[in-house]
RNA sequence: GCCGACUUAGCUCAGUGGUAGAGCACUCGCUUCACACGCGAUAGGUCAGAAGUUCAAAUCUUCUAGUCGGCACCA
């Protein structure tokens, strides 16, 4: 059969995945036996409104890699896929859009109306990011497609919301909350991130005390909220300011009159050492209002101006500007003592970048203290889950949970899970998991649902049993795919969402299904452009995984991805792609050769059992297969997928292609029928191991194999169409690992190299065929005179002379191995100068090796306290050496 | 402020106690009948610096410097 000279990835990406996909391979009931163990992945629901980008690509990359994988060891395996409805992106991408389109704003056409139109937004659009994962290959079963909106998840989320309700773990209350005055709506903890402030300024005020004309300046970095102001707070055991416990300030402005007050929160060091404050704006002052049963005055709005009660002057104004007015009153009054530079950060919303604004707000939280202790215990207990790497993940993980607060879980949107309470006219609340059982409970009287929808995160801490089923009403019995695939096995995720989303999953399926949801958790790394910064929109470095597709194939960016270490940041380097896309080449073309030479010849994996009594070469290339098969194997059950790449690529390139091809090609060519359908054996072996990381590349070839065939699955796969998705995973035979065929082969290897660096240093050019002689023990000369015919053909000699020493004319190149003497007698070719200089070189190497050796040896305390084997070792090399370097000098004497 | 990671060949990175590795780039040679997305052969590192533990340190400990990250606080 002939094949194209170069590999076209398109030709093969269009291929298979639609017929994978429809002959349903994907999923887990492909797998006929019954008793097979089961491996389940759930994938980390990218945003309905995102696209792929190379953080999707790294962690699909992976979890493919093991899910096909663990499908040819003969798991019954589910990768499950869905998306996340995403609040807030979502709804900020409609509300745009009804902007462009119809100049409208969600209040203008209505809540019910706009969630219509998320809803058609998300059945026309939401599907660019599954049409993506697609593109990638990914294993996944779409029958069980998931969508955080489903009715089902909905079921599920509305469940626990109910149940943690009754437990008194959920409670609505009043607090001071991040407000995002874009969004408008509250965030929690997590969603809010600190960055520095461009030009902070510490701002110093006088406050007139009442009755008498002195002042008391405090400092803040927010003087607009001043006018929210109900008390000044100083250290009570500052003694500056003793006297003024318990007297009044005019707070100016306002006309209003505040007490000063001691509170042990007051750091005397910092500003003044008295701090104005605003319980309606600041969590501390908060805290400070609550002990001291201060008023609690709001002076802003929703969206960040001020309110009506910052006073006529003010109100409407947004918090910026006030600040300008509200410091040019004061120095107007020449109460503005002076302004300083003040290093600090603020808060900003997440997701749109706005500063946020504590402010005071009735919301719904989690109460966390009894979740935390669920995970906690967990990992005190079980060690569960390992994170990989587990430096320093399981640490940050523990003392965050640890620190945990109470998270906030309502959003004020409409894209979301409404909220399961309801109101009667007197604000009383019936949380239930219905109207229906909303209004049964409230006596049947009219009721109002809560407007606000739930946090994303409380969804997607649902994920890993909401999309097997469970809707709380259900016993686990009697949900099959729950029962099989909860708890998976390994989630695969970045660092970034650990407490967002990692910890939650854990707290929640402990909690609602009684066991954790993973054991294993790969934190992956971040990938970065090539000038190592984070990729991001605002600086447009982002590198976008479909142009790599594009541009060099999707097999060879998930060889790039898988090939990074484990949970390591890396600069993107495209030059990394192309030598993977090289290698696809590189599979392509070995394959191309077999195929060219495969008249009478089949792959028969039974032929690898016999082959290892072939040839030397035969029996090294199945030992080498062997050995990468269960290095490979291990380097997958440890997650050290680099490790495995690495492996592939030297097995295929170096051991399979530079050295098994070229040795047994005269073989291949000359139509050895057994020879021919060895190498197809080993080659099909090796596109096994190859397709977890290049599934299209991998399956293209294997089709095009002769004697492929169903009866190649294994077992659990019978009936299924014939794929090599469906092959077993070559394990290592250890039987067929021979350590002496591959010293041998290693004498060999090492001869040819020899004769190849002395025809390169002697520039004799490639069509020059000489005499190579060797000299060795019986035997080494039994070995290279069974393989006189590849040792002529790769080192491109003519004649081969054996003997146990070496008997040539002074016009030679030499060279010296682990197991022989080398010579080519050069007569006319020679440069003396040249081949002085070779020798004298390769002495010095050999001597600064023996220098560092014969430093450890004569150490009394290495020979007496390291391992006796150690010290074998190292006595051997040095007699190898000294031996060597002895050849060597006398061919250099000989010279002289 | 607290916690942590990283610093290895020109570049990007592997390598957790026993002779420093890969890919790319560089140098030299090659239309060798699968592949120039190739073949062959070289060159290139006092493993950030210092001290310590050890017979032995890129690897373990401490300190220093630089880079990056997480958390907390910020009147």
């Amino acid at each position: 059969m002939e094949i194209a000279k170069a590999y076209d990835p398109r030709t093969a990406e269009e291929h298979h995945y639609a017929r994978w996909e429809q002959s349903g391979v994907f999923a887990p009931e492909i797998n006929e036996d019954l008793g097979a163990e089961t491996y389940s992945i759930v994938i980390p629901p990218p945003n309905v409104t995102g696209s792929l980008h190379m953080g999707h690509a790294l962690q699909h990359t992976l979890m493919d890699v093991l899910t096909r994988w663990k499908r040819m060891c003969g798991y019954r395996t589910l990768f499950l896929v869905g998306v996340d409805h995403a609040g807030i992106s979502t709804q900020l991408m409609v509300t745009r859009q009804l902007k462009k389109d119809a100049h409208k704003t969600p209040q203008e056409i209505g809540r019910e109306e706009f969630v219509k139109r998320v809803w058609e937004w998300k059945n026309k659009y939401g599907g660019e990011i599954t049409r993506q994962i697609r593109r990638e290959g990914l294993s996944v079963d779409w029958s069980r497609e998931r969508f955080t909106m489903d009715p089902g998840l909905s079921a599920a989320v509305r469940e626990v919301f109910v149940r943690l309700y009754e437990e008194g773990w959920i409670y609505r209350g009043t607090r001071i909350v991040n407000w995002c005055p874009r969004d408008k709506t509250v965030l929690s903890d997590l969603e809010v991130k600190e960055e520095k402030a461009k030009d902070g300024k510490l701002y110093y005020l006088k406050y007139p005390i009442a009755g008498g004309g002195m002042t008391l300046t405090v400092a803040t970095t927010r003087p607009e909220t001043m006018l929210g102001d109900t008390a000044v707070a100083i250290n009570p055991d500052d003694e500056r300011y003793q006297h003024l416990i318990g007297a009044k300030i005019a707070l100016p402005l306002t006309g209003r009159e505040i007490p000063v007050i001691a509170d042990e929160y007051v750091e005397s060091e910092f500003g003044t050492g008295a701090v104005k404050i605003t319980p309606a704006h600041d969590p501390n002052d908060w805290e400070i209002g609550e002990r001291h049963g201060l008023e609690k005055l709001v002076v802003m709005n929703d969206d960040a101006t001020m309110s009506e009660a910052a006073g006529v002057v003010f109100a409407g104004l947004d918090r910026y500007e006030a600040r300008e007015k509200v410091v040019a009153a004061f120095e107007e009054l020449g109460l503005l003592e002076t302004i300083e530079d003040h290093e600090m950060t603020l808060p900003h919303c997440e997701r749109c970048k706005t500063v946020v604004e504590p402010l005071l707000s009735e919301q719904w939280f989690v109460k966390m203290d009894e979740m935390r202790d669920l995970a906690l215990g967990l990992m005190k207990e079980a060690g569960l889950p390992r994170f990989y790497p587990e430096v320093p993940h399981k640490k940050v993980y523990t003392t965050w949970l640890e620190n945990l607060r109470d998270w906030t879980i309502s959003r004020q949107l409409w894209w979301g899970h409404q909220i399961p309470a309801w109101y009667d006219d007197e604000g009383n609340v019936f949380v239930a998991r219905s109207e229906d059982a909303a209004r049964e409970k409230a006596g049947g009287k009219a009721l109002r649902q809560d407007e606000d929808v739930l946090d994303t995160w409380f969804s997607s801490a649902l994920w890993p049993f909401s999309t097997l089923g469970w809707t709380g009403t259900d016993e686990r019995a009697n949900n099959r795919d729950l029962e099989q695939f909860y708890p998976t096995n390994v989630l695969v995720t970045g660092r970034d969402i650990i407490f967002l989303w990692v910890s939650r999953m854990v707290m929640s399926g402990l909690k609602f299904i009684g066991e954790r949801p993973f054991d294993d958790v790969i934190i992956h790394g971040t990938v970065l452009d090539r000038n190592g910064q984070r990729m991001s929109k605002t600086k447009n470095n982002g590198i976008d995984p479909l142009d790599v597709f594009e541009k060099f194939g999707v097999d060879a960016t998930r060889m790039t991805l898988a090939g990074s270490a484990t949970g390591v940041d890396f600069a993107w380097r495209d030059e990394r792609v192309e030598s993977f896309r090289n290698f696809a080449n590189k599979v392509w073309n070995a394959t191309r050769f077999c195929l060219m030479n495969s008249e009478g010849a089949a792959v028969d994996p039974e032929s690898l059992k016999a082959g290892a009594t072939g040839s030397l070469a035969d029996g090294w290339i199945i030992s080498r297969l062997n050995k990468t098969a269960k290095a490979v194997n291990y380097a997958l059950e440890t997650y050290q997928f680099h490790e495995a790449v690495q492996l592939l690529y030297h097995f295929i390139w170096d051991d399979f292609c530079d050295w098994y091809i070229e040795l047994v090609k005269d073989e291949i060519v000359d139509g050895d029928a057994r020879t021919r359908s060895l190498i197809l054996s080993i080659l099909e072996q090796s596109l096994r191991m190859l397709h977890p990381f290049m599934p299209f590349l991998t399956e293209e070839l294997w089709q095009k194999l002769p004697g492929v065939s169903k009866g190649l699955h294994g077992s659990a796969y019978a009936s299924a169409e014939q794929t090599i998705m469906l092959t077993t995973f070559p394990k290592a035979d250890e039987s067929l690992i021979n350590e002496e065929a591959e010293t041998a082969m290693g004498a060999v290897i090492a001869a040819i190299s020899k004769v190849r660096n002395i025809r390169s240093e002697m520039n004799i050019s490639p069509a020059i065929r000489f005499t190579v002689h060797i000299a060795a023990d019986a035997e080494r000369q039994a070995i290279f005179r069974e393989n006189d015919a590849q040792i002529l053909k790769l080192a491109r000699a003519d004649k081969i002379v054996l003997g146990e020493k070496l008997d040539v004319p002074k016009a030679a190149a030499k060279a010296v191995t682990s197991d022989a003497a080398i010579a080519v007698p050069l007569e006319g070719l020679i440069d003396f100068d040249k081949e002085r200089a070779r020798l004298a070189n390769q002495i010095e190497k050999l001597s600064i090796e023996l220098g560092r050796l014969n430093g450890q040896l004569s150490n009394t305390n290495f020979v007496e306290k390291a391992p006796a084997e150690k010290v074998e070792t190292l006595r051997a090399r040095k007699a190898e050496i000294e031996q060597q370097t002895s050849t060597l000098r006398t061919n250099l004497e000989a010279l002289e």
